[in-house]
DNA sequence: TTTAAAAATTAACACTGTTTATTAATTTTG
DNA sequence: CAAAATTAATAAACAGTGTTAATTTTTAAA
């Protein structure tokens, strides 16, 4: 009686080995040159049996997306043992950053793209769970940040956005090569990187400027 | 004698005559409903004949792309009336987010898609003439504030690069619709503009306390 | 073992950007 | 003016894309 269970674990296993596919091909492909018939051959099996695990390729897309968050936040994890929430802040700033650029892929894939946003739109319960949990963190830590004398009399969710609005615009001019191609910077990827460390010191300055 | 000037006018004007239609069509189908099928079709010529125009899609995008900051510009040019140059910084800042929200197909191509930046980049002068002028402007911007006491101590690059990358993080999230999945917006695009008015707004502020 | 259900595939549809070989039109030359 | 040379435009193909309907194969139940 138990062969129901087991196709149901059947089912999952495929589709795991679907996204484990999808996942390689995406790391070592990028963004673009990553096709269903690409994933149906490394999974051996034809093009139309991904259609049988996922609606479609935006699916797959989220079910990446959602992967991508694990990694992230396993990036983010280090720092719940820093004590002051100011320095804790900085720190994650810092991370973000080093994170997109040395993942841009990933990072397309979880703030840029729309392809995942708009599976979600598209789903009966359409929350970004990930997103929610990850700015719920920053909100937290600018709210003990405020606990430590700083960002005094400002609200900490326009607080917060205005912080992610801020890393996220410096990385995804880095990555799209908007950074590179304004002034000297050109294609050097070291440029880029050294003008972002600036621009996010910069920030810092600014930030710490908002005590009492 | 002339045949030879006739000639290249007609080049430029069939060239023209492509980047209008293109531009049309980009307007009313959006960025990934446009194909080079669609526009030969609009011109009335056949696809192949599009490449003796241009070299590939891309370089078609980055024509886009330059009429496009042409608009942008427009929407800027008024602002240079505005003397006190802290006023005129925050009022580029709320032009730029109108423009953004009310032409993200625009906005895209202007600074987020890198089609337009990949075809300078296979380019002998590589140059982003459009970016770097209007950056110029900004940095300038900047140093005209701390004449009036504004940002001191700070790089002006640097500031510049802080504040066009905020602004630019929080267009990019709105259109790709990652603010409209966080928290309470969904799909609402009155929510999501409010949540992005909200920000600059507490940017504004922080900018504010910069002054002594 | 036959029948019913599930899983997988084939083959197609309607596209995409781009290139090569060929044809049509135009200009220059004898 | 006619022939040759140049330029412009095209048809047809290449190698792909996401997706789906109809069909076959495999598996489970009667």
């Amino acid at each position: 009686m138990g062969v129901k269970e087991r196709k149901e674990r059947d089912k999952v296993e495929m589709r795991d080995k679907i996204l484990q596919s999808a996942h390689k091909l995406f790391l070592e492909r990028g963004f673009d040159r990553i096709s269903i018939r690409n994933i149906a051959e490394a999974v051996e099996y034809s093009p139309a049996t991904i259609y049988l695990y996922f609606k479609d390729k935006n699916e797959i897309f989220h079910a990446l997306h959602q992967q991508g968050f694990g990694i992230l936040n396993e990036h983010f994890q280090p720092l719940a043992q820093i004590a002051d929430p100011f320095e804790r802040l900085n720190k994650m700033g810092k991370v973000y950053i080093q994170f997109a650029t040395t993942n841009p892929d990933i990072y397309e894939l979880l703030f840029i793209r729309p392809e995942p946003m708009e599976h979600l739109a598209s789903c009966i319960d359409d929350q970004w769970m990930e997103g929610d949990r990850a700015f719920d963190v920053l909100i937290y830590t600018v709210t003990e940040c405020q606990q430590h004398g700083y960002f005094k009399g400002l609200n900490p969710q326009n607080m917060a956005m205005m912080i992610w609005s801020f890393i996220h615009g410096l990385c995804a001019l880095g990555i799209s090569k908007h950074i590179a191609h304004v002034k000297e910077a050109r294609d050097n990827q070291l440029v880029v990187d050294a003008i972002m460390a600036d621009t996010f010191s910069t920030f810092q300055s600014v930030l710490e400027r908002l005590k009492d």
